[in-house]
RNA sequence: UCCUCGGUGGCGCAAUCGGCAGCGCGGGUGGCUGUUAACCACUAGGUUCGAGGUUCGAGUCCUCGCCGAGGAG
């Protein structure tokens, strides 16, 4: 069910285009996935996802199990049913969110007590528990149950946070086996911080444990950029080159564009749909504000080369009026140019990986976006 | 005409017994990377209606005036 083809390879760089085939469809690679934390794009509906090119979503195990609870979406028909997404959808473990509520937790190598940070209530999530709301839930790749820690860190903190992912990376795979469950694709997270012996040997053992796909976590929590490709590069070479490989959490364009460079298949980010909430646009030539007074008068759009729907129809200084005032279409335009930035800026690098030419492409790229190679 | 209440940043308001003039919104700017986030942070902005007076010291007390709201006639 679950398959992944590379079609083409840079010659200079690592990057490959592929093809991974799910369930609920094809997904062309590299693909960079809007977030869906509680079964929505926040701002956007599935048809305007579908038309800016967005082809699978990521979706939470923590926040749906909390909320509306992973039996409710069970009975609904699962995920893609209950929120009307026919595409493919990825689900995140709940790792991450050990990380992000770090307050409201502890954890022992059985799971993670955690106080709901809705209502307060105690819950106790385990690899096993995390699985079996994600196979609820019917997404078309599962994520493993990890640990992912705050840097800066410190080599032991970090390789206990990694012998502990890769417990339950063993527990989660063996709970699909018992389960016989075939439908869904299961990727194991490597962690290990900025440590090269601990990304290598993470991924090792992953590999060892076997999974459809790997996934590249713990990074762009801090660190600094050559401190994620330098983590990027160790992780990628401890990979197996035929299957798919996902850097968790990273959107910013410069962090794409190398990580393509790196051989990532798969990103997800929520940058496009928060920053587009709170006015911040990404555009080929950098990122800009649009409530700023610099765009008061300015009756041209966010971006002239863009071809999305806010871009086509508003202007910059129509979308800081709505921002300003409070309006709602001002977040939902704003998103909706982030999202269709991403997504077709990982169409673009596709096609000039398939015609050989991504070396060149990244270059100008990130030339244009005035970061540094 | 008289009585009562009020006048403080762009707007709405606070300031104990007379003791460093603050808050919210709005404005300006910055931040946001597997979403606790239509969020958060920083910043600018004052002849406290005016003129006198009392006091070491007045947004605060006294006198007169101006403006606003309500009431009486």
């Amino acid at each position: 069910m679950f398959k992944f083809r590379i079609i083409a390879e840079c010659p200079v760089t690592g990057a490959r285009a592929g093809e991974i085939t799910t369930p609920h469809g094809i997904i062309e690679t590299p693909v960079f996935m809007p977030v869906g934390t509680q079964a929505t794009v926040k701002a956007m509906s599935p048809p305007e996802l579908e038309e800016l090119g967005a082809r699978i979503i990521l979706s939470n195990t923590y926040h749906l199990y909390l909320r509306p609870g992973a039996e409710l979406i069970e009975s609904a028909g699962g995920l893609h049913s209950f929120m009307g997404w026919r595409h493919p959808i990825l689900t995140d473990s709940g790792g991450f969110q050990v990380f992000s509520l770090s307050s409201l937790r502890s954890i022992t190598d059985d799971g993670v007590e955690f106080r709901s940070h809705i209502d307060g209530s105690k819950h106790f999530m385990t690899p096993e528990l995390s699985m079996d709301v994600q196979r609820a839930l019917g997404s078309d790749i599962v994520m493993c149950f990890d640990e992912c820690v705050k840097l800066p860190t410190t080599e032991d903190i970090s390789r206990a946070a990694m012998e502990r992912t890769l417990s339950w990376a063993g527990r989660c795979r063996e709970f699909f086996r018992t389960r016989e469950i075939e439908r869904q694709a299961l990727f194991g997270i490597v962690q290990g911080a900025l440590y090269p012996d601990q990304r290598e040997e993470c991924s090792r053992r992953l590999v060892d444990i076997g999974f459809d796909g790997y996934a590249i976590g713990g990074l762009s929590v801090g660190e600094t950029h050559d401190e994620m490709y330098a983590a990027l590069d160790v992780t990628n070479r401890a990979l197996p080159r035929d299957k798919p490989r996902y850097l968790m959490g990273v959107g910013m364009p410069e962090n794409l564009l190398e990580g393509v460079a790196r051989g990532i298949d798969m990103f997800d980010c929520v940058l496009p749909t928060r920053n587009g909430r709170n006015g911040n646009l990404l555009t080929r030539t950098g990122r800009f504000n649009i409530k700023n007074t610099l765009y008061e008068r300015d009756f041209t759009p966010i971006d002239e080369s863009c071809g999305c729907y806010a871009c086509v129809n508003f202007t910059k200084a129509y979308i800081r009026h709505l921002y300003r005032s409070g309006e709602i279409l001002a977040a939902r335009l704003c998103s909706w140019h982030n999202l269709y930035f991403l997504v077709q800026l990982m169409k673009s690098a596709r096609r000039s990986i398939i015609e050989g030419v991504y070396d060149e492409f990244r270059r100008d790229a990130m030339a244009s976006l005035g970061a540094a190679l």
